[in-house]
DNA sequence: ACAAATTTTTAGACAAAACTAAAAATTTGT
DNA sequence: ACAAATTTTTAGTTTTGTCTAAAAATTTGT
């Protein structure tokens, strides 16, 4: 596959959920910043290539060999960026437009060692999982965190509130994107939570807790 | 710049030797697996925007500027080979190929904090030197290790003598290429050498010297 | 020195991946 | 249902990097 072709794997896959459902050409061109009539041109030959299912004004959709491609460019982009994470100090922020680079470099060998030199690692610095080898991966779920189970752990993607104050909050008490939180106990009495998070106890309001997103692999 | 383009100029750039030689349309046709005319379109362009000199029929040289990229790309490839061998656990033959990918990726931030994550080495897994960011770099040379002085420190890149008995003599004594050697001493009386190979001190004869290569850094 | 051999460049084509403009099909609104 | 709006495709170009074949320049051998 070329890199152009790669591309346009992953964005009709992500376009579709990870379900496969077809989806249109101007959507497709509107993911990749591209104009309809390239997607079209792209997608004919990538259902010549058995990549996808296409059938003209339908939209399209991945077959299962382009459903397989898909999967190992999501799991090599996800390895990457937890390589950049966890062993060059990126950020959170910073590592999404470098592993869209790395995730086209062609060795299975390179794929296999960086996931064993990581440690197999399930999600990503987003919380997102990271599918095996074979292909197999956990859906992840977006969840505000007081609608977390107890004993349950996430990662922390993002806020309701946007204010001022909140955020000071958070950064008052180390919260941060990125950060993992368990929920260790609720009480019913306020709805307020203690939790775990990077290691520490602390015991946060029920408002706070309805302001901040966890993502959960189950 | 382009992922052709950039090879171009690696292409120019050791064709040359790292003292910017003027090299011929052939000799980079050639290096490249392509075709001459192609070479000349490509150097014009590359002249175009100021990282070659060419004068038509005269041959191709980098520009300062051409120069710099041809150190960054250098830089960029040793450090993935550094890391692929030393973090990855790739074998001393397996990493060009992929390092030669690698190196395309653009990130200053990346290839900055990968060179901190390895320690700021000095040398890549075949001995040779890594530019620093600004391009500074040591020359080096390839030596038979009995020519090598007493104090002196290089890699062992390669062997004069590939026959059954030497390999298997280099086996049996655990020295194989990739290793970091140091002249201990040498006897004056039948040429023999003490060396230290990857820590252990060992004794050899002036024969066995005369059949390996080692690569200095001065 | 100059004919032959070699090297290099030019000219014209092609494939990949994009674009623009116009045509065709589908969907929507009443 | 059918005209209008929207979406999608087609047709024809463009750019990048390559190629082949032929022409031009340089180098070599005697």
């Amino acid at each position: 596959m070329t890199l152009s072709e790669e591309d346009y794997i992953k964005a009709i896959y992500h376009l579709g959920k990870g379900n496969n459902t077809t989806v249109s050409t101007n959507a497709v061109a509107e993911k990749m910043d591209t104009k309809p009539s390239s997607v079209t041109d792209m997608v004919k030959k990538l259902s010549e290539k058995g990549v996808v299912n296409y059938k003209k004004y339908k939209g399209v959709s991945l077959t299962e060999y382009g459903q397989k491609l898909a999967l190992t460019l999501v799991r090599k982009h996800r390895l990457w960026e937890v390589f950049l994470v966890e062993k060059l100090d990126f950020s959170w922020d910073e590592v999404h437009e470098v592993a869209e680079q790395l995730e086209h470099i062609k060795s299975e060998k390179l794929i296999d060692r960086l996931d064993k030199h990581l440690g197999f690692p399930q999600v990503d610095p987003h919380g997102d999982p990271i599918p095996s080898k074979k292909g197999e991966f956990k859906k992840a779920i977006k969840k505000l965190l007081n609608e977390v189970p107890i004993g349950i752990s996430g990662i922390c993607v993002g806020v309701k509130d946007s204010s001022g104050p909140f955020l000071k909050f958070l950064d008052k008490n180390k919260i941060a994107l990125g950060d993992t939180i368990t929920v260790l106990d609720k009480e019913e009495f306020d709805g307020s939570l203690h939790i775990q998070i990077q290691g520490r106890k602390i015991h946060i309001s029920n408002q706070i807790a309805t302001n901040l997103f966890l993502k959960i692999t189950e």
